[in-house]
DNA sequence: CGTGCCCCCTGTCAGC
DNA sequence: TGCTGACAGGGGGCAC
């Protein structure tokens, strides 16, 4: 659900309002959402102070700096919403208003509420010591808005795979923050079908997939982010991208470039959206590369 | 090792 | 109206 846009968006609603903030209590209502006890996770943060915000991937990622003796000692909260995770910053608590499903409870010190909400669960709360959190990170793909991360990059690490391209971009360890929704909006601005083989995708094609998943991902961002259902902003607020999908969720519409009906199949336990114009199927080609042997 | 499948969990919706 | 099954933005574990 959540993806790269709608977890930049949760940053960017949550960094005026807790960062320079310290937490007076956290309360821990569903234990299965965290790496650790609810007792260690509730000590381990209480007195602490939340230095900076920012995303990795789909990952919400707090900084927390904590006094002990002379030197602060620093943790890493690591959000990553799941299906149906909501980060919510109450500035005060709403009482008559109360989340249907919460699962931690951040009480600030200027009592305002920081809320994690989950209905699902799928989410998880992940706290690290800045070792661990520099492994973990390492072991994600680049960042696709990082001005580092060029068009060869992504040319390059395609070659490798023999998984369809939608699956591809799905792997976060290949690129981080695409999940079903960008990944089948930036084929179709690319123009690539969703089950060509990773390795099949043309240098040109390869090119045009960059550009079409950092201009989809900038998009939603503009927008912030895509609510289907469950998605919202700190805020509160659905994200309003829903309405500027091409394919995703608008199979038997018609395609915005072509007009021709938009298709819907499923393969590696998703669906993909497609136009069957713009984006031509793979020619099948167990034939081809038997020919070879 | 890379890849694909199943499962985690709850809510909603289509079809009967 | 109510039941049943399919499906939903993610990702970890496991078998092949």
């Amino acid at each position: 659900m959540p993806e790269l846009p709608e977890a930049e968006t949760i940053v960017e609603g949550l960094r005026g309002p807790v960062v320079g903030r310290s937490f007076s209590l956290v309360q821990v209502l569903r234990e299965d959402l965290l790496n650790t006890s609810a007792d260690n996770f509730s000590q381990a943060l209480s007195g602490g102070s939340i230095a900076k915000i920012f995303r990795r991937g789909k990952n919400v990622v707090l900084r927390i700096e904590i006094e002990s003796g002379s030197r602060p000692n620093a943790l890493l909260l690591v959000v990553n919403l799941g299906m149906s995770g909501r980060l919510l910053h109450q500035a005060h608590a709403d009482r008559s208003n109360p989340p249907s499903h919460p699962g931690v409870l951040f009480y600030l010190d200027d009592r305002s509420l920081l809320v994690y909400h989950d209905v699902r669960r799928f989410g998880r709360l992940t706290l690290m010591t800045p070792t661990f959190y520099r492994t973990w990170s390492r072991a994600m793909g680049p960042e696709p808005l990082s001005p580092s991360f060029t068009e060869w990059d992504l040319i390059r690490t395609l070659t490798r795979s023999r998984s369809p391209i939608r699956s591809w971009l799905l792997d976060q360890k290949r690129v981080a923050g695409v999940g079903n929704i960008y990944a089948n909006e930036a084929l179709w601005r690319a123009g690539i079908h969703p089950k060509r083989p990773a390795q099949k995708v043309t240098p040109e094609e390869g090119r045009r997939l960059h550009r079409s998943l950092r201009k989809v991902l900038r998009a939603a961002i503009a927008a912030r982010g895509t609510t289907l259902r469950d998605y919202r902003t700190a805020e509160g607020w659905e994200g309003g991208y829903a309405s500027e999908l091409s394919v995703y969720s608008r199979q038997g519409s018609p395609c915005k470039q072509c007009g021709n009906t938009i298709e819907k199949l499923s393969f590696g336990g998703r669906s993909a959206f497609f136009c069957p114009t713009c984006q031509p199927p793979p020619r099948e080609s167990a034939r081809d590369t038997s020919a070879f042997r």
